[in-house]
DNA sequence: CAAGTAGTTGGATTGCGTCTAACAATACGC
DNA sequence: GCGTATTGTTAGACGCAATCCAACTACTTG
């Protein structure tokens, strides 16, 4: 039996070997001093097997966040027309619950060591309008008027992104990412979901 | 002299002949299938030049919402710890003042044709990023707490981004897009700017 | 006509991301 | 034990975006 389970060649490496490898570099040399090929070196597999566990160079940061932020898009789309403010909000929570610390949160407290400011900025963006996209859609299934709904998805998809940043810039400074996010939803309450 | 006034070589293309080839390009192939050499061979230029009119490919969709959003961003810079929310909603309905048919609003209208759906939020989700950030940046210097800063700067970046879609979504059916941006800020006034 | 200036060009280079066909290591049925 | 299916690794080639540079070209001005 293998250590999975199942058959066939066991792996050889890991998402969190070739993670290491690369934050390691990334704090050497900076993130866009480092190419792929560098990491895998370091990890020592070759450069194609990098692309068997990372779809890109910076899913080796994001892929935690996005796991989490793909499923609470599929829980959106899943609410239908009865979306409310507060099952969003529930399904936005579940995003940073438990979160631990990651290659990200790595990222996010030494970005200027990295040289990731742009690269952030870029990323985060992406991140940001996939959520926001996913929240107007719920906002504007149930009812919502189209720019109305552009705009509550922008400040919960950010309400998210804030907390995470806070708390990885932060370490356990401010609690945990959970109540992070639900101080940061509650500002939110200002802004009424309902026309 | 020269058409432009100065001396030196005179421009043998111009950023529309080659935004104009892109489009149609962009139309015809899609945006994904059409490479930066297919666009100059249609303008009978060499690749090299592309580059010495757009920083990308994608920059020929978004150079003049880009040059907009620049300015709003410096504006938004200086104003230093004076800014109020109306100063911000006033230098944001700069960027979308007289806006005009623009490359980006063919896309916007035509993206399924296009194959556009992903670069799309890709590049909406960088703007919004960048206009979030500067928005963000006002308000803390403003004195604003940092989540709720952040939360203020999407909610107004979005506002201006959902303001340009929808505008170039409807043609004119929905008057100018300055108009349009003034009625979805004014949604933000529930969001109060001061704590 | 000489010098300066602005623009164009080909070509080399780097790195990301995709793809494929070959190869290696394991489990399992027999 | 021996084949076979399965799963994973790998080398290599590919297309493309983007950067850089040195050579060249077309203009202006003195």
């Amino acid at each position: 039996m293998n250590s999975t389970g199942r058959a066939g060649r066991p792996k050889a490496s890991s998402r969190e070997t070739l993670a290491e490898a690369a934050c390691e570099l990334f704090l050497e040399q900076g993130y866009d001093a480092t190419s792929v090929a560098d990491i895998t070196q370091r990890a020592g597999v070759s450069r194609s097997s990098f692309f068997n566990y990372f779809t890109s160079k910076s899913d080796v940061l994001w892929s935690g966040v996005d796991e989490r932020i793909g499923e609470a898009i599929r829980s959106l789309e899943g609410l239908g027309r009865t979306a409310s403010g507060d099952a969003v909000r529930g399904i936005l929570l579940v995003v940073v619950r438990d979160l631990e610390p990651d290659p990200l949160a790595l990222a996010l407290r030494n970005a200027a060591a990295m040289g990731l400011q742009d690269e952030l900025v870029r990323d985060t963006g992406l991140r940001l309008a996939r959520l926001s996209d996913a929240v107007a859609s719920a906002a504007r299934a149930a009812g919502i008027d189209v720019m109305r709904a552009d705009i509550l998805g922008a400040a919960h998809a950010a309400a998210v992104l804030s907390a995470v940043r806070v708390w990885a810039e932060q370490g356990a400074g401010r609690g945990t990412p959970e109540v992070v996010l639900r101080e940061s939803l509650g500002l939110i309450h200002d802004l009424p979901w309902s026309a």
